[in-house]
DNA sequence: ACAAACAACTTGTCTATACAAGATAATAGT
DNA sequence: ACTATTATCTTGTATAGACAAGTTGTTTGT
């Protein structure tokens, strides 16, 4: 019932990674010192190796050595559109208006979304993200301050709310919904919008591992907003090292 | 400069597939056999299979055979929800109205979607899909003819457009686009709007190996159109095999 | 001081062999 | 006719060895 040697090796090396033994960027033993210390050949060592350099931990350069993965390459498992980063990409100018950060208590319907009890504290933050002098989305936040609990300290100007969360709580999964609506009072005030246009909402929930970290509305003026370039869906899993 | 020789017998593989000359479901041959025909050892065969079985090209099963994975099981790297199976999962009784099914020609804007002669023949459908006696989806569909030549003989009502044209042109591709309107005349009628509502629209653009196989609009009334569950983003690749 | 050559590592490819484990079809015994 | 065994396929794991190829630090020659 015992497992094969190569899945104790790779046990053993996850263990260590896990563990922060060994920390990303440091080097792994060499497929002959893993050979020599769990007395195998090097074949089988080599293929413990590989095969978390194959899942996104390790990463080998021929000549060189196995060092572990930056975890945030694992952003290739999980990559969400960064509206600073867009707005970057297509060469405009990016600024955040922070307009509102504040502690607040969950209503019914955000206590749900975080599975906490109502009355829980959240934190809150409205930021409206402008492309040159055009205001291009409405950013409202609700993050679990449980899982980042210096929220409120960041100058979102600056840094993002999404950059700030993802190294605060590396993303494990994310859950994405998309409403068209009229624009509501807060859209007309600060997308310079008027009563009756059609507004585009994206609610997105992300988790971390230890849950939901934050619940976010993203509300669009006018049309079409593409929804980062090429993708494909696929279905979510839970970033699983075992 | 030539590639590794399990490189070779991988691409030698993936030509058969992708002629058709092996069928999914056939067995391909076994590591001694290949092994035998490229005079490699057996280790070196095995690799080439092994490594195909990691894309999801094929399927191994210990004692028995590899076999050319289903394609449709592909649909783990590219999840695109069915209105359809939508409906039917939260088991309420799905129904298409086709109301449109017509050859026509392409105009500026979908010549570009097609990469296609302005004026080229395409395909044009637009179906209502309603869930029990509520209209829930206008599907308004442009389809390449040289990828799915049958389009116009289907039976949308039994089959939907987008069920039949994953059978006839496996998807590799999608791109998706939303956007947010006023309901358009087509929406106020077939999805018993008024006007002034607001509509969600889903632009979606397939591709096969051979190209564009579709474009479809997918206009919803209301709200809160869920995006397929739990979802996670990824940056699209076209599906390499080489 | 600088650059070229070298040695000592690393990972990458490949071989030939061995045995284990699962699937399948033929065979033998009842 | 049916079951149990067996032989023979398959894939899976593991070994020991060889050479290629890339990286890095050291040494050597100028």
């Amino acid at each position: 019932m015992a497992d094969s040697k190569y899945q104790q090796i790779k046990s053993h090396i996850l263990q260590r990674i896990e563990t922060g033994r060994w920390q990303e960027g440091d080097a792994v033993p060499s497929e002959n010192q893993l050979a020599g210390e769990f007395g195998v050949s090097r074949m089988t060592a080599r293929r413990a190796l590989q095969e978390l350099a194959e899942q996104g931990v390790l990463q080998r350069t021929q000549g060189a050595a196995t060092c572990v993965a930056p975890l945030k390459s694992q952003s290739s498992m999980l990559q969400i559109r960064n509206i600073a980063d867009e707005i970057r990409e297509r060469e405009r100018h990016h600024r955040a208006q922070v307009i509102e950060l504040a502690e607040i208590q969950a209503d019914n319907a955000l206590a749900a979304h975080f599975a906490l009890p109502v009355g829980s504290k959240l934190y809150s933050s409205l930021i409206c993200h402008w492309q040159d002098d055009e205001p291009l989305q409405l950013e409202q936040r609700f993050v679990n301050p449980a899982l980042a609990p210096d929220y409120l300290k960041q100058d979102f100007s600056a840094l993002t709310p999404h950059e700030y969360l993802c190294t605060a709580a590396p993303l494990t999964e994310a859950e994405h919904r998309v409403e068209a609506l009229l624009a509501d009072p807060l859209a007309i005030q600060y997308l310079h919008l008027q009563a009756g246009m059609p507004c585009l909402r994206l609610h997105r929930t992300t988790w971390s591992r230890d849950g939901v970290v934050s619940h976010a509305l993203l509300t669009h003026p006018g049309e079409k907003y593409q929804l980062g370039g090429h993708l494909t869906f696929v279905p979510s899993e839970r970033i699983n090292r075992r």
